[in-house]
RNA sequence: GUGGGUGUAGCUCAGUUGGCAGAGCGCCAGGUUGUGGUCCUGGAUGUCGAGGGUUCAAGUCCCUUCACUCACCCCA
């Protein structure tokens, strides 16, 4: 085998391809009953777009982009995430100068130029959701809701909701001041060090042990936040308690991209290997105006599709049984017979009934395998006997009972029969 | 970018101190020339990841390389 799928990917391949589309949908499902709008950005934008949405600090800018020159010579990217690409969309477009706040949705393909591990791919598909051009806790409130229902509705059980808020313009500076100071006194490596000055919180972040045991003391965004910051946050966790939503204050959550402000929030599961968040988001009410378009606050969350269907293994609720394709599978004996049964198969499909016939001039033995296998509940059997008497044998896969049928009524009859 | 593990049939994997390339599952055919699943019988499929070296002889030992995988940094 000379051609591999590229590093880092991988394909979905029946029967697993089919439920990636029920995740995908039962994760979806939640935001298109709350008013949502669908939207489809392209999944290359202009470099400069995630440069300055995402930040050049971020690891996701540096060193993680899939960036590439056109032949004019411009600099474009694989998109890393989806929502920068959505904000640009919204002022592009001028959403933001109708009814707010603009609700979108979408779901599909992000790039990140990674080594790969388990539930980390170069290429993963995310289910993401923004509500543009509203300062509302209510509205952080309901997006993480609808989060927490499109895991529900897949039965995860496992999934926890982790909340922080990291404060606005007008707090932050003071904390990450603050943190720096503290931070600074520590034992650190090199590249930690670097971090300190260029995006302090994310050293909060760090997973290993010996960084982790020198933070114990460090202070608490939690406990720098303004008067407004902190009631915002309080909104938040209170509209959240009222309706049910079970969540873990995490003083130490911080997050990868620059844009974030005040709320922010994880859906982590143990499932994943050495990952743990299956989603992600929070507000981010500067980010209109660093990719210059008017004062816009926004919110919105990413979840990855990828890791849901992971933390679902992890929990058993993916079975490898192949489903059934098809309802009705055509076994034609002969070239007439099979002539005869590509157009019936045709018609039992126009008529609404799924249909697969046996190809590749299979014997009977074969054909009825192909029928088994393809889950039909039903076998046409076409040979010559029964093209002279215009009648085909229908047999019930289930039961092993076998009907003549005159071939003027089997649709009908299997349009009664699969119901 | 850094570190560990693994590469043998379509899949999951055995393969002994270096000595004929294997099993299970799957696939195909037959048993049943017009009947699937269960059963029985038979069959096909290999660049042993690639390249080089040692040796009478390498899947096995050595070197190089590639891929996959897990983990770190970081993230969905």
């Amino acid at each position: 085998m000379s051609f591999q799928a590229p590093k880092g990917t991988f394909d979905w391949l029946p029967p697993r391809s089919e439920r990636i589309l029920a995740v995908r949908e039962a994760l979806t499902a939640p935001l298109r009953a709350a008013g949502y709008g669908y939207i489809e950005t392209p999944v290359f934008e202009d470099t400069q777009l995630f440069a300055r949405g995402v930040g050049e600090s971020t690891d996701i800018v540096s060193k993680e982009m899939y960036t590439f020159p056109d032949k004019a010579g411009r600099s474009l990217t694989l998109r890393p995430e989806g929502t920068a690409p959505v904000v640009r969309a919204v002022l592009q477009h001028n959403l933001h100068n109708g009814q707010l706040p603009v609700k979108l949705w979408y779901s599909g393909s992000q790039f990140r130029y990674e080594r790969s591990q388990k539930g980390r791919y170069r290429h993963f598909w995310q289910v993401g959701v923004e509500a543009l051009g509203s300062e509302d806790p209510a509205l952080d409130a309901e997006i993480i809701m609808l989060g927490v229902r499109g895991f529900a509705s897949l039965g995860l059980k496992g999934v926890r909701l982790l909340l922080n808020s990291l404060g606005d313009k007008t707090c932050r500076p003071a904390y990450r001041a603050a943190l720096q100071e503290f931070l600074r006194g520590l034992d650190l490596d090199e590249d930690t060090r670097a971090r300190i000055e260029i995006n302090p919180l994310r050293v909060l972040d760090d997973k290993r042990p010996e960084v982790q045991a020198q933070l114990t003391g460090a202070p608490l965004v939690v406990d720098h936040l303004c008067a407004s910051c902190k009631a915002y946050h309080e909104e938040v966790r209170g509209l959240l308690a009222a309706a049910g939503i079970a969540f873990e204050d995490d003083p130490r959550l911080v997050r990868g991209l620059d844009y974030y402000t005040r709320t922010t929030f994880e859906f982590v599961h143990d499932g994943l290997g050495s990952q743990s968040a299956v989603g992600g988001g929070g507000r981010y009410d500067g980010l209109s105006e660093m990719l210059d378009g008017p004062p816009l606050p926004g919110v919105g969350w990413a979840l990855g599709v990828d890791r849901t269907f992971l933390a679902m293994e992890a929990e058993g609720l993916v079975d490898d049984t192949a489903e059934s394709r098809v309802q009705v599978y055509g076994v034609p004996l002969g070239d007439d017979a099979r002539r005869r049964m590509f157009l019936l198969v045709s018609e039992l499909r126009e008529a609404g009934v799924s249909a697969d016939m046996a190809f590749g001039g299979k014997g009977l033995k074969g054909a009825m395998k192909g029928a088994d296998r393809s889950g039909a509940r039903f076998a046409l059997i076409l040979g010559e006997r029964d093209l002279a008497a215009e009648a085909v044998q229908v047999k019930d896969l289930t039961t092993a009972e076998q009907t003549e049928v005159p071939l003027a009524q089997v649709v009908d009859v299997l349009k009664g029969k699969v119901q």
